[in-house]
DNA sequence: CGGCTTTGACCGGCGC
DNA sequence: GCGCCGGTCAAAGCCG
């Protein structure tokens, strides 16, 4: 992809460019920082010299913010690799473009390339929750490469998971596919387009997401002081949403507690947080030999 | 018992 | 055509 393309894209899509800009700053309304959560911090961040940069929490919720991919990870899309941040999201935004209108460029892959060193017990997690479907040794590496997809019906998201060869203690996860649910409230396509949208599984029926959905709107109604949806509602609302109802936004990528800074994550982060992952979060499972 | 991981089989792409 | 390799499938086993 040529960088005057990435350029029109940028300037093209401000608009949502906004919109990523509230999901990863810091200075969002919508995210408490790190400094905000006061808790929840690598427990071994402070002992293990090797570590880049460890998630925060921002990261363990929502996915690597773009301090952490700054930082500590490199972004690759098939040979282009760049450390700039506003071409990291320009892809990102391309990505669930080419996603979206997969009909008009399906032979245009990008993936994402991370490489994250170990923090200390090797606890890290991107925020999703992942189902390991398959494991393949690799050739010229004495590790193995775990391959994870995203457990989100809607969502077609994979993500490979190896070890470095030369650096033991560095992993590299390829994304492959934006988490299609995470861009759905950036664009503003024609309704009737999300229905004929090609990343569904198979396996699950409308019908099954659709109670998967209304799961996901009781556990809101069990536990209302631990969410804040009315800034979702309203970014649906302003992007003319509104009539899809509540299904698979935003509230489907940001665990309930990132929305609500007085939740005290060590006593709700597992039972109301419906895409926290479990403490012995796949991708990093292995064991260190 | 349901959900998840493990792991060998299977399949397709690619190079020789 | 054949073999290698990476990606996916699915049955079996494990675990809470």
């Amino acid at each position: 992809m040529a960088m005057e393309e990435l350029e029109e894209l940028k300037n093209s899509w401000t608009y949502q460019d906004e919109l990523i800009k509230e999901l990863l700053d810091n200075e969002s309304p919508l995210f408490f920082t790190p400094q905000d959560s006061n808790s929840t911090s690598c427990p071994s961040s402070t002992d293990d010299s090797v570590v880049t940069k460890s998630f925060n929490i921002s990261a363990v919720s929502s996915g690597p913010n773009m301090d952490d991919i700054e930082s500590g990870l490199s972004v690759t899309s098939y040979g282009i690799q760049s450390h700039d941040v506003s071409h990291a999201r320009a892809f990102g935004l391309e990505r669930g473009l080419n996603l979206m209108m997969s009909k008009q460029e399906s032979t245009h892959e990008t993936k994402y390339t991370l490489r994250i060193k170990t923090c200390g017990n090797g606890m890290a997690d991107d925020g999703y929750k992942w189902r390991k479907y398959g494991q393949k040794s690799i050739k010229n590496s004495p590790y193995p490469r775990s391959y994870y997809k995203c457990t989100n019906p809607r969502c077609g998201a994979k993500k490979q998971v190896e070890r470095s060869g030369d650096e033991p203690d560095t992993f590299v996860i390829t994304y492959e596919g934006l988490h299609l649910h995470f861009a759905y409230p950036f664009f503003t396509l024609d309704p009737t387009q999300f229905l004929e949208q090609p990343n569904k599984k198979p396996k699950l029926t409308i019908s099954k997401a659709q109670n998967e959905e209304s799961e996901n709107a009781s556990e809101v109604d069990e536990s209302p002081k631990c969410l804040n949806l009315s800034p979702v509602i309203d970014f649906e609302q302003k992007l003319g949403f509104g009539e899809m109802g509540s299904q698979g936004l935003l509230e489907d990528m940001v665990p309930l507690m990132v929305r609500n800074p007085s939740m005290k994550p060590t006593s709700s982060y597992s039972s109301s947080c419906s895409y926290s992952s479990p403490p012995t979060s796949p991708s990093f499972s292995w064991s260190n030999n």
